[in-house]
DNA sequence: GTACGCTTGGTGACAATATCACCGTTGCCA
DNA sequence: TGGCAACGGTGATATTGTCACCAAGCGTAC
């Protein structure tokens, strides 16, 4: 496949570009491949380009004054970076990083052409705005639920959305808990009070999801 | 004062546009006045037009499918409207409301006009991607407070940004609850400690505050 | 005025969650 | 093989949230 030519086609919201611009997109971009595990934006680690994600996942968490850790979103393939890079560019002092969950190919549009591209493109510019309202939603979703919601049900939702099509949970305790923003007995504890049901079986480093069901009744809402 | 006429002077974003792009701001909006306790937008009630607070306080908070509230911020004089109307265009599902915490002066701008701003004039795309980069960090910090900040900490805090010159909050347990997505019991309690310290006194509706700097070394961070 | 009802705030019992200290197991690898 | 770090389990305790209920303050209708 040519990524290079062809990426902006993949994009949902940005396929309905006028030509124009679409060809401003891929003439001005660099298609990117990242390991897993890189900080491909932070504090100490402000980036110059707008990344849009091809392929993999970027997972974008934040630690604490207090050395607290959580996983305040994750970025798709078919989604952009836009937000998180934006506030880099406009506030240093907050502490946000930005890793590659997976091995990640991106496209990079330096910030001038993305300035360019919101100027000249009513459409990019919708898709700009969806991104940002999206993610602010989803915030204000994670706000609530961290204020309000118990932490079972927490877990079981998280736990089926992080779950492959093998309902196995390739994942430790304390990682899980930095999904939450919560400690890590309390997770374990959590566990095995679902292990007692029999909703899931455990292994080190491993939750395997045994009645999805019942996963999903606790935590209700769409997943 | 002529609002009508100059009130684009008044923001600080703002006064650096071109002269042209300012003239378009102050002959296509119109300037509005609210009083207090007006919703101004919300899931119910989705707006046509970006607001610009000329005066007065807008308050954002959200109600919980469970019935919980919590304050997400506000929104003060020089500053304008623009994320939540965004998220309200874009997204309807969701509870987010403003509603005017004193009389409001606004200047109400119409969405196409804000596009046609936003794709003219570089200032104001800077304007406009400041205001969302600033909400959105101050999201992050608020999640971060909510999930590991001690409630007497946080408290502590909010009582010191509510406070007028007289250092007097006007307010009641229940909505100082609500400022922290906590319970109305766990304000009363911890007034009460505050109380017992010597650092506050107590009325019905008012809490005054007596040893600031006590207050501030518990907040610790910027208030 | 008085009675009523609503708002505000206080309290105890209990549940849920966080924190702390510590332990045993597992797996890696020098 | 031994040491070491990561992983997970457990009890004790502190903090916060929930529930049920009560009393005082305040406004309003009569």
């Amino acid at each position: 496949m040519d990524a290079q030519t062809d990426w902006v086609e993949r994009f949902p919201g940005l396929s309905r570009l006028e030509p124009s611009v679409k060809q401003l997109l891929t003439n001005r971009s660099v298609i990117i491949d990242v390991p897993e595990g890189v900080t491909l934006f932070g504090p100490k680690n402000s980036p110059e380009n707008m990344l849009f994600l091809l392929d993999g996942t970027v997972r974008v968490q934040q630690v604490s004054e207090t050395g607290h850790e959580i996983v305040l979103y994750r970025i798709q393939a078919g989604q952009s970076c836009v937000l998180t890079t934006a506030c880099l560019l406009a506030y240093e002092d907050y502490a946000a990083d930005g890793i590659t969950e997976t091995p990640v190919q991106a496209a990079a549009v330096p910030r001038d052409v993305f300035d360019d591209l919101v100027a000249q493109s009513k459409s990019f510019r919708d898709f700009v705005f969806a991104a940002f309202s999206k993610r602010i939603t989803d915030l204000f979703r994670m706000i609530d639920e961290v204020a309000f919601q118990r932490i079972d049900v927490r877990l079981a939702d998280r736990l089926l959305s992080l779950a492959g099509s093998d309902d196995v949970v390739k994942t430790t305790h304390q990682k899980l808990s930095v999904e939450l923003g919560t400690a890590r007995e309390v997770v374990s504890r959590q566990l095995q009070e679902f292990h007692r049901r029999g909703w899931i079986d455990q292994a080190r480093g491993s939750v395997t999801l045994l009645d999805v069901d019942q996963l999903k009744r606790l935590a209700k809402h769409n997943i």
